[in-house]
RNA sequence: UGGGGUGUAGCCAAGUGGUAAGGCAGCGGCCUUUGGAGCCGCCAUUCCCAGGUUCGAAUCCUGGCACCCCAGCCA
């Protein structure tokens, strides 16, 4: 599939670099996730926007994991990134880097400035700091330390490195401006004692980095030409800038664009941890996680989740995209890729009367009426059938064209039937239906021509596998899952229906040998696939990834007072 | 009340002085052996507001207003 043409005001400052070759030509961008967590579907913007403009321009992209801070990262997040990034991106061809393996050249960095007086050694605790910042209206106070000898500082610089001062105790800072209207650049923090062990460095360094010293070289390092961001780190900009010049080194351009926000989803990495370490979801990869691990496991593609990213556009703009727009763009993948299958998820048995008894017959069903090439296959058809308990009603509400006492309907491929009587239990619950078939309505035969009011699915009950089916629904109940009541969280809008498990489903046979991450659609029902941890063939388990549009629901919603 | 940003339809978003693209959602209709898909049509006399410049302004100027971000040794 071509790419589409895009034009986005990121790639228009980009044309015009290469206009005026600004970095000789080159296009390098770069995807830096840190390890702290899984990646969401906002961070899917990033990816398909980082690694889609070096695509066009035929540049690179590089992932790289900004590991700064060992306190928050880990092996396992690692490893994940690896896999979601190309899961979306494809092949990284080795493109992936650490900022960690930039430690010894930033240490080196920082000698340099301290020695040109750019930087210095500070005793002050953390409290001390930010009583001395100043505020938003108020200019900061100099820290006593600020003017201590080059060889001072270059003495303490080297023993905070070594090991002998505690956490928290010093820092070093760049000397740049207390009263700076910007609190960015009031001699911001470029190092902090931290004695723990990092997951790639081990205990090779007890100071770390912060983002905004780190971040800067980490860009230059790899000679990446735009380093994209998002809206909040607008403000940092002057001193990632400040950095590269005070050194004199290769300076990229930041670009600054608006994150994802989506309706009745929260992606915040705290917020999703915690519904991980909470147990309000199974895991990162939960089929209701806004994670892409959640998204694949759900059975979102790869592609449909590119598509989305594409179609919201890239502005800086603050929004909110409407979770349909991601819902329409898997919708309209699978319409045209996905197989149909016929899958009763509440059966209600239906006996045909007027049928033979021990008869089957094999009826011919198109696999994708998008795509002629997906073939066809064959479905059993016998005397005992499953339908949807939906597709009956014993009073049928207005414009309500399935099944009913005395009405006729068409079996998807089969026949048309009517319903004869109604047999109910001792409670008055429905148990079955007595139906009779026309048998000169086979499919395909002359008189199937006859028009019914409507097409139910089916599945032969002698034949059927059974299977359990897990419907899936929104996390949260609001659109803005964060609007709480007084005293409550986002968790107050968890929506308790959003996991319904169905265990007597009756699947046509094929299903039967799905393999894990094989999706359906399951006709008039949505689109389906098999879980990719808990599916076996034999014994299915299918996650519902997204419903089909479904007028009758609209209509029978509006038919309700209120 | 400091600084940095952003305002175009319900939600996104093009538009860069020449008379408001497109997508999603919604609404009508056609078609249909999936109430799916598809197709057709409707959906901003107006671009946050007020002035100004101009033959002509969403685009330029002036002044307002609203919202977002920044006071972590997080990123």
């Amino acid at each position: 599939m071509p790419t589409p043409e895009r034009n986005d005001f990121i790639r228009d400052i980009i044309a015009s670099d290469l206009q005026t070759s600004k970095f000789e030509g080159r296009v390098h961008t770069r995807f830096p996730p840190e390890p702290n967590g899984y990646l969401h579907i906002g961070h899917a913007k990033s990816i398909q926007l980082n690694f889609g403009i070096a695509r066009d321009h035929n540049g690179l992209c590089n992932l790289r994991f900004d590991d700064t801070n060992p306190e928050k990262e880990e092996q396992e997040y690692v490893d994940s990134i690896v896999r979601d990034v190309e899961w979306l991106a494809g092949d990284l061809k080795g493109r992936i880097y650490f900022a960690s393996d930039y430690f010894r050249q930033m240490y080196d960095w920082a000698v340099t400035l301290v020695r040109e007086g750019k930087a210095y050694v500070c005793d002050l605790n953390a409290d001390e700091i930010r009583r001395t910042r100043g505020t938003l209206t108020e200019p900061g106070k100099e820290s006593p330390y600020r003017n201590r000898s080059i060889d001072e500082n270059l003495d303490l610089l080297d023993r905070m490195r070594r090991g002998e001062f505690p956490d928290g105790s010093k820092t070093l800072r760049a000397k740049i401006d207390m009263a700076s209207p910007n609190i960015n650049l009031r001699d911001p923090i470029m190092y902090r004692i931290v004695h723990e062990a990092h997951h790639r460095q081990g205990d090779a360094w007890c100071i770390y980095p912060t983002y905004d010293w780190a971040h800067g070289l980490e860009d230059s390092i790899e000679r990446i030409t735009h380093s994209i961001c998002t809206l909040e780190f607008e403000n940092h900009r002057p001193l990632y800038d400040w950095f590269l010049d005070a050194l004199g080194i290769y300076h990229p351009q930041q670009i600054e664009f608006a994150r994802l926000n989506l309706s009745y989803t929260v992606l915040s990495k705290r917020k999703l941890l915690q519904l991980v370490q909470e147990r309000h979801v199974s895991g990162w990869d939960d089929p209701r996680m806004p994670t892409v691990a959640g998204y694949r496991r759900r059975g979102y593609t790869a592609e449909s989740i590119r598509v989305f990213c594409d179609r919201i556009g890239v502005s800086k703009k603050d929004s909110i995209i409407d979770v349909a727009t991601l819902e329409w763009s898997i919708r309209e993948d699978l319409n045209a890729h996905a197989r149909r299958a016929m899958a009763v998820l509440r059966p209600l048995k239906v006996v045909l009367t007027n049928y033979p008894e021990g008869q089957t017959e094999e009826l011919p069903a198109v696999n994708n009426p998008e795509d002629e090439s997906a073939g066809s296959r064959v479905i059993p058809f016998g005397r005992e059938l499953y339908i949807e308990q939906d597709d009956f009603r014993e009073v049928p509400p207005p414009k309500y064209y399935r099944l009913s006492p005395g009405t006729e309907v068409r079996l998807r491929y089969g026949y048309i039937i009517k319903c004869e009587k109604v047999i109910k239990d001792a409670s008055g619950a429905i148990t079955e239906l007595h139906c009779t078939y026309d048998p000169e309505t086979r499919s395909g035969s002359p008189a199937a021509n006859r028009k019914v009011k409507s097409t139910i699915h089916w599945v032969s009950a002698k034949h059927a596998v059974n299977a359990e089916v897990r419907l899936y629904d929104r996390l949260f109940m609001k659109e803005d899952p964060n609007d709480a009541e007084e005293g409550k969280d986002f968790l107050s809008n968890l929506n308790p229906n959003s996991l319904e498990v169905l265990r007597y489903c009756k699947l046509e046979p094929m299903l039967g040998s799905a393999a894990p991450g094989d999706r359906f659609q399951f006709e008039r029902m949505g689109y389906f696939c098999a879980d990719s941890a808990d599916s076996k063939p034999g014994a299915p388990v299918f996650n519902r990834i997204v419903t089909l549009k479904d007028t009758w629901a609209k209509i029978e919603q509006k038919g309700k007072p209120g």
